[in-house]
DNA sequence: ATGGTTTTTACTGCGTC
DNA sequence: GACGCGGTAAAAACCAT
């Protein structure tokens, strides 16, 4: 591109104010990259490649309605540090006008009303937030891992909670979003495994099983261990199995169950030996690296299981 | 923090298709 | 030779104390 015709697309240009330069060059052609704010855009000047878009100018905004002096509207940009984006009003603590000069104790006591009633409505809706927040992140996460409503239901019931007995201060509305819906879907009996959580979460695992237990214990909630006989339905369908084949794993769990044989195993490992040695006694057979990737379980656990499984079987 | 239990990882050998 | 399976040892994870 020549000097002229680079001058010429400035002039047109240098008009509108809102438009910076940039340092960076194009990928393409290696012209000079113009930040067009007016449009949320940044374009290359030489080949008019657009980089980025859908930025948000948060600037004052460029025309003016009413006399051409003030191009601007209010306020500060926003900012996302804090819950209501800085957008809320905040009453100063000293006693003082807008002049410095001190008020009157009848003022006093109204600005003191007022401190009370603005802080009063400003919690309130920051939990409403917080609420709303969560609400939508367990909605996610249990879509994600397609479970029912009233699984949500009872997810929200224990989240509620736990905001208001404010077990909330020092974690975060993800974890406990989070460890809330894992509680929900075993109280339900509609368990999922933690790796299965964990997957559709945007919290680590260790969060995750602390914050679960955290509230476990603050809000005395009865959760039994897992049972086995949950996990079947759902990894048998996976699998594409017969009903025949689920029935046969419900028994070898049932007929384990009686000899004492479930403490301290892994539910989920249990299920999955299940189904596997269900598909061998009714010769659908599947391998047992296919179960073991559909519950999450390794195949030596699988093994050493469903051995125990048919030892308790013949014992019965 | 610690120790006991369970699960996982990695590797090896065997039989089959 | 790849695959499914069985077994083992050591590491890692988990849990109650």
């Amino acid at each position: 591109m020549t000097e002229t015709q680079t001058q010429r697309r400035m002039t047109t240009t240098t008009e509108q104010k809102t438009e910076t330069e940039q340092t960076d060059v194009c990928p393409e052609c290696s012209g000079r990259l113009v930040n067009d704010a007016e449009h949320g855009e940044t374009v290359c000047q030489e080949c008019g490649l657009v980089v980025e878009e859908d930025e948000i100018d948060l600037g004052p905004e460029w025309r003016s309605f009413d006399d051409e002096t003030n191009k601007s509207r209010v306020g500060a940009p926003t900012t996302n540090m804090m819950h209501d984006k800085g957008l809320s009003t905040n009453i100063g603590w000293q006693n003082k006008d807008a002049y410095g000069n001190a008020l009157s104790s009848r003022q006093r006591e109204k600005m003191q009303r007022l401190r009370t009633w603005n802080e009063r409505f400003r919690t309130r809706d920051s939990k409403e937030r917080n609420l709303k927040q969560a609400l939508g992140e367990i909605d996610r996460m249990a879509s994600a891992l397609g479970l029912p409503e009233t699984v949500r239901e009872t997810a929200s019931v224990i989240y509620r909670r736990a905001l208001e007995d404010n077990l909330l201060p020092g974690r975060s509305i993800e974890g406990v979003a989070t460890a809330s819906l894992y509680a929900a879907a075993r109280q339900v009996g509609n368990p999922r495994s933690l790796d299965e959580v964990e997957r559709v979460s945007r919290v680590d695992r260790m969060e995750l099983t602390r914050t679960y237990r955290y509230l476990i214990r603050e809000l005395e909630l009865e959760i039994r261990p897992a049972d086995p006989e949950s996990y079947i339905p759902r990894f048998v369908s996976e699998l594409g199995l017969a009903d025949e084949v689920e029935r046969e794993a419900r028994r070898l769990i049932q007929d384990a169950r009686e000899q004492g044989i479930l403490s301290g195993k892994s539910p989920v490992g249990l299920a999955a030996a299940a189904i596997y040695a269900a598909s061998l006694l009714t010769n659908k057979k599947v391998t047992q690296s296919a179960v073991g990737n559909v519950a999450d379980i390794s195949e030596v656990t699988i093994r050493n299981r469903y051995h125990e499984l048919l030892d308790a079987q013949a014992e019965a």
